[in-house]
DNA sequence: TCAAGGTTTAGACAAAGTCCAGGAACAGGC
DNA sequence: GCCTGTTCCTGGACTTTGTCTAAACCTTGA
């Protein structure tokens, strides 16, 4: 699998160690636009035919998010996403599919946030749920 | 329990029969500003010596959703929170310890809501999340 | 009194996620 | 090359959150 050898550069530059089941999850979640769930990388990841356990999905998955390479996002009830867009951003979800679509940072602007000065802001965003018009 | 009579009347103008173990939910739940979940809401209600199912919690929590008493929020990792403030607001949680704070939804104001045209918006917040100063 | 709905219950089940002990793989030093 | 210690991965047990189902338990009204 000659394409890994992207990911080899991405893991090595964030301290993490490259193996074949890093590789394989890093493939299948580092450059996906879905907001895949553990679940999700685990199916994707298994096509790249690794031997995998689920552990290590979530053992690697905590990883990435450790190491900066992803977040986590809690959008969905009862199941965390992974988010491999790691600039600051907006969400939106789909009530229908739960199918969940960034919005740039750009596109939205919060005023007030001089009001919140009992907290020490770690993270903002603004969370959108309806229906894509079709 | 007499202060129960007042919870009777808030079902019945929402639709709902009243029951015991409703009343035990409605009490537990519905003057919180705690955000529970609902096994806090189990807890709390069993309080009221009432003979209470973990089924009926679950059940009547949707019920109160549905019917417009309660709204369920999809803040903390692996479980959902119901809020009792049905007004529009955002949240605040806290990294340390999950706790969960109303903000008023005059405190902050989300501009560029025209960019979002293609979506049928149902419900936007703010979400922040850090630490509350000490 | 009886039937029909509506309500509650215990327990089975499913899904998401963590934890652990054992084994495999591997890097560094000789 | 060959140890040795560390890191990594695995299956399976376990926990937590939530749903489902069949049976039992009210009410209410005829």
């Amino acid at each position: 699998m000659a394409f890994m050898k992207e990911y080899v550069d991405i893991l090595r530059q964030h301290g993490i160690q490259p193996t074949p089941q890093r590789l394989a999850i890093a493939a299948a979640v580092l450059h996906s636009a879905e907001h895949p769930t553990a679940d999700d990388v685990y199916e994707e990841a298994r096509e790249y035919s690794t031997v995998l356990s689920r552990a290590t999905v979530y053992n690697t998955l905590n990883l990435f998010v450790e190491k900066g390479l992803l977040r986590m996002q809690i959008l969905k009830e009862g199941t965390a996403v992974f988010d491999p867009n790691i600039e600051r951003h907006h969400h939106f979800i789909d009530d229908d599919d739960g199918t969940i679509i960034d919005i740039p940072w750009g596109w939205l602007s919060v005023r007030g946030r001089e009001r919140l000065a009992e907290f020490d802001i770690r993270e903002m965003q603004v969370v959108v749920r309806g229906r894509r018009k079709k």
